[in-house]
RNA sequence: GCGCUUGUGGCGAAAUGGUAGACGCGCCAGACUUAGGAUCUGGUGUCUCGCGACGUAGGGGUUCGAGUCCCCUCAAGCGCACCA
């Protein structure tokens, strides 16, 4: 019978979809098991061959936990909020869900080709109420929390206040944005809204007077992982620094959490270790300094805290609100323009160029270990948002201070024996301390004692100073982090709405019991003529306090109706949590009920792209830390084992035409010169430049020739072309790897795939391609193979020419069953380890190997079907119904392994001398070493090699090989 | 600059420290076919007529034995980057 695998698939998926067997409820008969994929976002170019590559894993993954007797909870939903669906709305005027529908239909049509066993009972989409309402009820709570550093733990806000109620800020440690002291008196005496900001600076969700990353072009703000090399990832606008008042998430309150949790979870090195930079933990020494002839103090940060003997001059960031305090009338006039000159700079040109930059303040601070008076410096080297904003500057021992220095004419004092900082400072942590103090008199004595470092190592020097600064409280010891608070809100449309209000302008959040507050409509997607954001232009916005609804924004009286905020909520707002709501997605009391969350728990492998990993990855980290302190999710952490599917990447394919002609011009004629100004290659033919153009795959024929007749017909302005060929009369293609995209023309389409060798062979494929983690470019080339493959199985269970069965009753041999025990063990390894490109090659062997051995036994094929379920789900279906099973071949048992059948009577060895493998023979596969050397010494093959040889040493491993070290003589 | 990852045929890639290149693509030859991008069989790392020798980016080391473990160098990719 012929492998017709668009009858098959198309038939089981249709019947799959109506029986709903890939429901899944909380079963607890059966353990769970959570498989995820990272939900895509349905953009309009819809699915390319990349995307599947991670379902496919998964949905392998998902099945075979299934066949092992997992109750697998296996969903897909959508992440609907986003950028592209604005655009598209400010360009066409329809509204984004429209388009974002539409998609997501499409979406929705493309997976289903490829036959998934996902649960769409549990689908989600970010931007529809049900679902978002979730969203705001997570950022009201954390509105409704602060962070207790010591019990590093969310605790609700009502505690805090109660507190500054009776003992005002007191000593407790609690995260905040800066540290605030005052008393009961004080608090109790305060209005609401001066207790209102104040409490700012302790909510998780806050308002805050931030830098930030504003990009004009597209009129909204960016987080820190949403702006790339200076620009946005979006677009590749430029973006400029801008103090702003916005929402933000107090992400940094869970830096030790987020960075303690790495070691519990199984992820790759490398994203740990991208996670553990971006937390950036540094462990230093904050120290007190004062400046000479004023009262202003400031601290400055250092893990050098062993080179307090070295510090020849202090810097201040040019943001830092220290800069007015220090500046000395004579001097005000240069740090102005210094300020000016710094702030006309863009974060892009601050990251490119390092020149040395500055200006002096015309004060000195005083160094409180050698009571030295150095001058401070306003530089744009060192960054306001790191540490204090301040500064010592060890030249001899810091390159960044050491360029200042030396530009500046400043002096450099080494502090490390042998150290010679003539030409470049010495930065290395390692070496004996010396110069600190230079004599008894330089330095600082408190309480009798005196600091002296010199004979100790760098970290004992560490060691001694911080104790000495805290020992006579000149600073502290304090542990710093790179990680940043999330800017939560963006002045966009499409996106969640925020459900707050502003009550004579007191930011109040909108009852629980009213929620979700609905993304209202609006005629125009753009901001308004007074740049509000585009919910400006909502009628519709305003909170009526007594009636508990949103009305008319012409109503507001600032009595009971009240303006509702304008900004909505970033994408991550959706994506944080939404692995918790797969779990119960229907639920109208609660994100999930504790039910469904005590089942479930986290999810146990999930999969999608590295590209996360300092975006979504730490904010569902974060965001899940939170809902744990409230008791809502019951792990730690959410995402217990990742795996980064690699990117496939596409070919691009190039024509040439020549400039200002319709002359397109073979590769190979073409004289290609690298201009090194522009950084890229240019093409000439006869002394005219031509350009590369793109051209479709769909055009391109025997790997590089130009298909020229469905080149003209691709594109109406290819139809007249000049096609000039090379001598062969062929026209060859430039090609490129790229990232796959529609405006590349280099999209590989699964459809098509699907509709050409159907989803099975898709599916096994994309798996063959290569490790999964890997980026690869998409060769359609090798896809035959798998196809290949699938038609020799197939042709296992039929009779020739005909459509019956050709499977019988009788016994398998013991070859059969070796063949098929090989293959469960290596399968079963694979899928654990998730190198399933190495168990594709091991089913063909194995199913080469069946046909061979004409085996017919049922007993085997049928574990062979169900080996084959979670790769190739359709055409195991089949043949499992084919085989007499009324039941879905999902509920099947994974085979087991008996190693019994993986026994071997004998091996052959190679019998090695000196290392070099010189003859072969058969040995009892359970010999010991002694019997193996006997053997191996006495064959007929050994005689020349021994011969005239002294045996040194013999190495003989059971079931791996025999080596004679021997060297001449008796 | 720091961190992580990766270097194996024409290509995608395999190899618990044990005969390097499984398997697939491509290529070559053959079979069946009255031309097809079908199917099947065999071959295919390099050098050599052959015996054989050499081969896992380069160099050193550990080992009876190294693609694999250790050290150094080089190259590529990704991440962070005046983070004090």
């Amino acid at each position: 019978m012929e492998y017709n695998f668009r009858d098959i698939e198309s038939r089981w998926q249709k019947q799959w979809a109506e029986e709903g067997i890939y429901h899944v409820g909380e079963c607890n008969g059966k353990p769970k098991f959570y498989v995820l994929n990272m939900f895509p976002y349905p953009s309009g170019a819809g699915l390319h061959v990349g995307h599947p590559l991670g379902y496919i894993a998964s949905d392998i993954y998902a099945r075979y936990k299934r066949l092992q007797g997992f109750n697998v909870l296996n969903p897909m939903g959508y992440d609907a909020y986003g950028l592209p669906a604005e655009q598209h709305a400010i360009k066409t005027g329809q509204h984004p869900e429209i388009s974002t529908f539409q998609n997501i239909d499409h979406y929705r049509e493309q997976l289903d080709k490829i036959g998934f066993s996902f649960d769409w009972n549990r689908e989600v989409r970010t931007c529809t109420p049900d679902y978002y309402h979730w969203t705001q009820w997570a950022f009201q709570k954390m509105f409704g929390s602060f962070f207790c550093n010591k019990k590093q733990k969310a605790m609700p806000i009502e505690v805090l206040t109660a507190h500054f109620e009776q003992e005002g800020t007191g000593d407790w440690d609690v995260a905040c944005t800066e540290e605030m002291h005052f008393t009961a008196e004080e608090w109790n005496s305060w209005d609401a809204r001066k207790q209102s900001d104040v409490l700012m600076n302790y909510r998780l969700a806050f308002m805050g007077e931030t830098m930030v990353n504003w990009c004009p072009q597209l009129g909204t703000v960016l987080a820190n992982d949403e702006v790339v090399n200076g620009v946005s990832e979006r677009g590749g606008y430029p973006v400029e620094q801008k103090k702003m008042r916005q929402w933000c998430l107090r992400v940094s309150a869970y830096s030790q959490r987020l960075l303690d949790g790495l070691d519990t979870i199984q992820w790759s090195d490398s994203i740990k270790e991208t996670q553990r930079n971006w937390i950036g933990r540094s462990e230093g020494t904050e120290v007190q300094i004062s400046v000479a002839g004023s009262d202003v103090r400031f601290t400055i940060f250092t893990t050098r805290a062993d080179t307090m003997f070295g510090v020849t001059f202090f810097v201040l960031a040019p943001e830092s609100e220290l800069v007015d305090q220090v500046t000395t009338a004579g001097q005000r006039k240069e740090v102005d323009e210094y300020i000016k000159y710094v702030k006309s700079r863009t974060e892009r040109e601050r990251m490119i160029d390092h020149t040395v930059t500055g200006v002096f303040s015309g004060a000195y601070g005083i160094n409180p270990i050698t009571g030295d008076k150095c001058p401070i410096y306003i530089a744009e080297y060192v960054l306001a948002g790191y540490g204090t904003g301040a500064i010592m500057a060890v030249p001899a021992h810091d390159s960044r201070d050491y360029a200042f220095a030396k530009h500046f004419g400043l002096p450099i004092i080494p502090l490390v024996e042998g150290a010679d900082v003539s030409e470049e400072s010495y930065d290395a942590k390692e070496g004996i301390v010396t110069n600190s103090p230079v004599s008894e008199d330089k330095s600082v004595k408190y309480d009798g004692e005196a600091l002296c470092l010199n004979g100790l190592s760098i970290k004992e020097a560490i060691q001694e100073t911080k104790r000495f600064v805290s020992a006579h409280n000149l600073g502290r010891v304090k542990v710093n982090y790179r990680l940043r608070d999330a800017i939560f809100s963006r002045q966009r449309y499409w996106g969640e709405p925020f459900p707050v209000y502003y009550r004579q302008g007191i930011p109040t959040m909108i009852p629980e019991e009213c929620l979700p507050v609905e993304l209202p409509e609006v005629e125009k997607f753009l901001p308004t003529e007074t740049g509000e954001p585009p919910l400006g232009n909502a009628q519709i916005w305003a909170w009526d306090e007594a009636n508990r609804k949103v009305v008319d924004k012409a109503l507001v009286d600032e009595k009971t109706i009240f303006p509702i905020e304008l900004y909505t909520m970033p994408g991550f707002a959706g994506s944080s949590a939404y692995y918790l709501r797969y779990m119960d997605p229907k639920n109208d009391h609660a994100l999930v009920s504790e039910e469904a969350a005590s089942y479930w728990q986290n999810v146990d492998l999930y999969v999608g792209g590295s590209e996360h990993a300092t975006g979504h990855l730490i904010y569902s980290r974060f965001w899940n830390k939170f809902l744990f302190d409230l008791g809502v999710s019951k792990k730690e952490e959410p995402f217990q084992k990742l795996i980064n599917q690699g990117m496939i990447q596409g070919w691009s394919s190039f024509v040439f035409r020549v400039k200002g002609t319709q002359k397109y011009v073979s590769f190979d004629l073409l004289d290609v010169q690298y201009d090194d100004t522009a950084k890229k290659n240019r093409y000439f033919f006869e002394g005219m430049e031509a350009d590369p153009i793109y051209t479709d795959i769909s055009t391109v024929k025997n790997g590089n020739q130009l298909d020229v007749e469905k080149f003209r017909e691709w594109m109406p302005e290819f139809k007249d072309a000049e096609i000039i060929t090379n001598e062969a009369g062929n026209y060859i293609i430039s090609q490129a790897i790229e990232k796959m995209s529609k405006s590349k023309y280099n999209v590989v389409n699964p459809d098509d795939i699907c509709e050409r060798y159907g989803a099975d062979t898709l599916r096994l494929y994309e798996m063959f391609l290569g490790p999964i983690e890997q980026s690869k470019p998409w060769d359609t080339n090798g896809i035959d193979g798998c196809f290949r493959f699938l038609k020799k199985a197939w042709g296992l269970f039929w009779a020739k020419d005909s459509d019956a069965l050709a499977v019988s009753d009788e016994e398998p041999t013991r070859e059969n069953l070796k063949t098929l025990h090989r293959l469960i063990k290596k399968v079963s390894e694979d899928i654990e380890e998730f190198s399933y490109n190495t168990s594709i090659p091991a089913f063909m062997v194995a199913v080469g190997e069946l046909q061979q051995q004409k085996c017919r036994s049922r007993k085997v094929l049928e574990q062979l079907v169900v080996l084959m379920a979670p790769f190739t789900p359709h055409v195991s279906e089949e043949l499992w119904h084919a085989l007499g099973h009324d039941t879905t071949v999902c509920d099947a048992s994974w085979p087991e392994l008996c190693e019994e059948y993986l026994k071997e009577e004998s091996v052959t060895l190679g019998v090695q001398f000196n290392g070099k493998v010189r003859f072969s023979m058969e040995f009892p596969a359970d010999a010991t070493p002694e019997q193996m050397r006997e053997m191996a010494e006495t064959a007929p093959e050994a005689a020349k090699y021994l011969e005239g040889m002294q045996v040194v040493k013999v190495v003989a491993v059971p079931k791996r090989i025999v080596n004679f070290v021997v060297k001449p003589g008796k």
